[in-house]
DNA sequence: CATGAATGAGAGTTCATTCAT
DNA sequence: GATGAATGAACTCTCATTCAT
């Protein structure tokens, strides 16, 4: 494939995600995305042969582009406490954006198809945030600034309460009161045993 | 309308319940639920004049159904300790169901279908589920069975994780040992500061 | 189905026949047919799922109208030979017909479709033609018109000729003459050694 | 055009040809060949505008290919009995070959496509099968190895019954008894009047 | 010459919705 | 009320054909 075509194929999926984020995936249709990228018909085919496996280009570059939530964002004198702190108030952000999000189309996509653990974006995720957080309570209990007797469990819970934030953020009006106080009580259940 | 109808309306909705669960909310057509109910087309359309409002109905059904959890379940000596772990092992039961269930059709619903608070059935289940359990820990705190300074907290961030569990659930394997692990990571936040 | 979509199923039959007379099998599209029919597009969907089961029906109908091909026309002091001669006639006639005819699509029809030799409407027009030509030497035998020592092979024979002229008819000029020369030399070899 | 073009167009004539056998005329696709030949789209285009030209070519080759068909297979004494029955041992071969033939494309193809006599294929080979039949009855009568008064009807009869049963071949299963039957008819009333 | 990306016309198919009976 | 035939819009997908490189 030319250097051209590449580029086309990058701006397709890119122009899919948003119609993606706009509309859920059980919705697009094929045309949509023709029409959204201004593309013809056949053109489109060229490149992908029906709208999953474009969602699962648009799920690819979503990974590669999410790898490091924090970098640069960390200053050096930043405790565990403060970088979960962290962490959580992006999820929040997240969670309250009212600009439409790829979350519709995700779970609708996995919904229905079933794909090998290794290729779930939705466990990945979930195992990648349980890693982060797992490592930053430990942190946190070395220095003495948590407290935690099982800091995996914790972090697992911890990313439990997410998954059920955001499919309610999804599903119902999620005011920023109730995301702050699930945020506020995880914090406390380990800062808690002073 | 006759008694007739009444009859015809709720065999339709039952039925469609049926088609529902079996293909989620997007996935459902009115051909479907004709084919499925073996009534007419234009039959159906007396009824319902889309999947949407059939869907409502399969909602207000689904709510009436599900009012006593407990009932008859709880022997009288029954402690609130063993009524959560009751509650939670029903959970549990639905979570791992491999039968289809309505979930991913309500889910789907609720992605697109802003209704008022009032009427949406996940925010009534959750506040429901919410209120239940902050029951059972203040009945536990005051007997000594728990410990716990926010019950509130504690019922919310219960229901968030199954929530969390729930859809993980529906989008990937979910094992039962994932399950049982948050469970008990539950159960002993409740007893644990013995 | 009712009397009225009864009706119509013929009527596409029919229609959809002419259709198949102008452009042979293969190169029908459902489109064609909907449009020689003045039908809608679902419309045509209704009653048939594709162009080849609309041409079994055709095929169907085909085969009960030729029921009796010298119905009415033989008078009783026929001799065998004399209805040989005019069977002849007829396929001879059917051959230089300049109107289309169906042969060109179910020749096409038969290249791409095998069905079981009950089905196949070429061979059973085959066997059939074969069994009354048969039958007319034997009679014709019998009464010292003609001579022949193997009836059935030579039908045979006769029935290949037949099927030989008419693929030659459909894919090249043949002019009455040749087909006047072999219907001559068949009826010489019947009558010959005199 | 250069020696590299004239090469490339035999080699598109010849990958042509394996698809045309395959899949007859009609249903072949400018794609298929681009494909079955490994070469551009553009670059098809370039040497043949449709598949009706590129067809013209492979028949033009075939008509070339098929010249002498006794060529050293007959040993000097052969008598002309012996050629004759060699010849329709060739042909049963063919007949019942199943390996694809080009036959149902050439029918496909002349069905719609009248060309002028001369171009005609199927009559060329049918001519010539006549021609070359007659001058062998004609010798067998001399030798009084056959006896026949109309040697040219009786070539023409040869080919026609040949020829509908290559059409039987393409259009039904024709059992190996059917062809031998067929053969020894039409040797025996050479040989017969003795 | 040769390539292959791009276009757009057109065929297939499914369904929501209507309406005469 | 109930039926189911009929319509037409909308979507999917494939290819002949062109054209910039």
């Amino acid at each position: 494939m030319s250097d051209k075509s590449v580029q086309k194929q990058k701006y397709i999926i890119e122009t899919a995600r948003n119609v993606f984020m706009e509309k859920g995936f059980k919705e697009v249709t094929m045309k949509d995305i023709v029409e959204a990228c201004g593309i013809s018909r056949g053109g489109l085919y060229l490149y992908f042969q029906n709208t999953a496996e474009l969602f699962q280009e648009v799920l690819k570059l979503e990974h590669e582009d999410t790898d490091d939530v924090f970098d640069g964002k960390i200053s050096k004198e930043a405790t565990p406490g403060d970088i979960l702190a962290l962490f959580l108030k992006e999820q929040k952000r997240e969670l309250l954006n009212k600009k439409p999000s790829l979350n519709m189309a995700i779970y609708e996509y996995f919904f229905r198809t079933k794909v090998p653990a290794k290729d779930n974006l939705l466990k990945k995720q979930f195992d990648g945030g349980v890693y982060v957080i797992e490592r930053l309570i430990e942190a946190g209990t070395e220095t003495g600034e948590f407290y935690c007797e099982d800091p995996r469990g914790a972090a697992r819970n911890i990313m439990y309460v997410l998954e059920g934030l955001k499919i309610a953020a999804q599903t119902r009006k999620l005011p920023e009161s109730a995301v702050d106080r699930e945020i506020l009580y995880i914090m406390q259940g380990l800062f808690a045993e002073e």
